[in-house]
DNA sequence: TTTCTTATAACCAATATGGTTACAACAAGT
DNA sequence: ACTTGTTGTAACCATATTGGTTATAAGAAA
């Protein structure tokens, strides 16, 4: 991976938008603003909605908040999106020596350290909510 | 990407070895330890010369260190293998809708809270010296 | 019943990844 | 000089992920 997949950036456009115009909040409309496929859309607000993060109003179309905005932080959409595999955002190149006293011993020293990089980045995610995310992005808007 | 690529963890091991025992430092050895094809540690080797860590004793074979051990950090190793594409750890989507008041400031909003979240995780890289983690890998070697 | 919508399957092209084989160039020892 | 062990690359390859597309079944309202 070069690069954490743009699902996340565009689960945070999602429900920016169903945030601020909770009306019009179909994946046609959404994909509209995304300038992406509708289908691409709806697959990750399946994802969101698996997380109990949003409905869906089945047949007759939109989608909502199952909480509200200062419930949800940008940890919760990075979760829901799956877009880091195991929960693990390093990778660990498997079966290296275990006859070898570095390569028996490596893996658990680079775990330990890599779990805690991973865990200040997720715990920068976690202090911010939607309701603020939001916040700024209308105060841009007004800003124009 | 689901994960951060194992080039990583690799130049990890591949550094804790150079530096525990220096004078069996070729490619195929290493290989050996990590349980790979030696042109991938060589290709690793490369960067980290690249990045000015390392130099290789051409013809003879070999590689030494061109740093202190405390002076080279987890972030350096983490850059020099060039993991994450221009420095950005999370990919934005293209072109939102211009015309969509969100879609035009979506953008703005996002990078920011990502660069913050990606600087914590950086610092937390920046705080390991090769020196530590070697400390503690032969600690756990002589625990055995 | 018609219409708009969601959910999902089945593809697809582009790219990253880790691996492999092959070969030129290099430096030492003999 | 020649042989040997090594590095540096190029050229492939199989696999997986990504973002996208088309097509279709099914739900809910007018």
């Amino acid at each position: 991976m070069k690069k954490i997949s743009s699902r996340f950036s565009m689960a945070v456009h999602i429900l920016s938008l169903i945030a601020l115009s909770p009306s019009s909040s179909t994946s046609d409309v959404i994909a509209g603003s995304v300038q992406t496929n509708p289908v691409i859309i709806r697959r990750i607000i399946g994802q969101l909605k698996k997380a109990g993060l949003v409905g869906v109003r089945a047949g007759v179309g939109g989608t909502y908040l199952l909480k509200e905005l200062d419930e949800i932080t940008l940890l919760d959409l990075y979760k829901a999106v799956e877009v880091v595999e195991d929960d693990e955002l390093f990778n660990f190149h498997d079966h290296p020596n275990p006859k070898c006293p570095v390569g028996a011993n490596i893996e658990s020293v680079f775990r330990t350290k890599m779990l805690q990089a991973q865990s200040a980045m997720e715990q920068e995610l976690a202090q911010v909510t939607l309701d603020q995310l939001v916040s700024e992005l209308t105060e841009k808007m007004a800003h124009k």
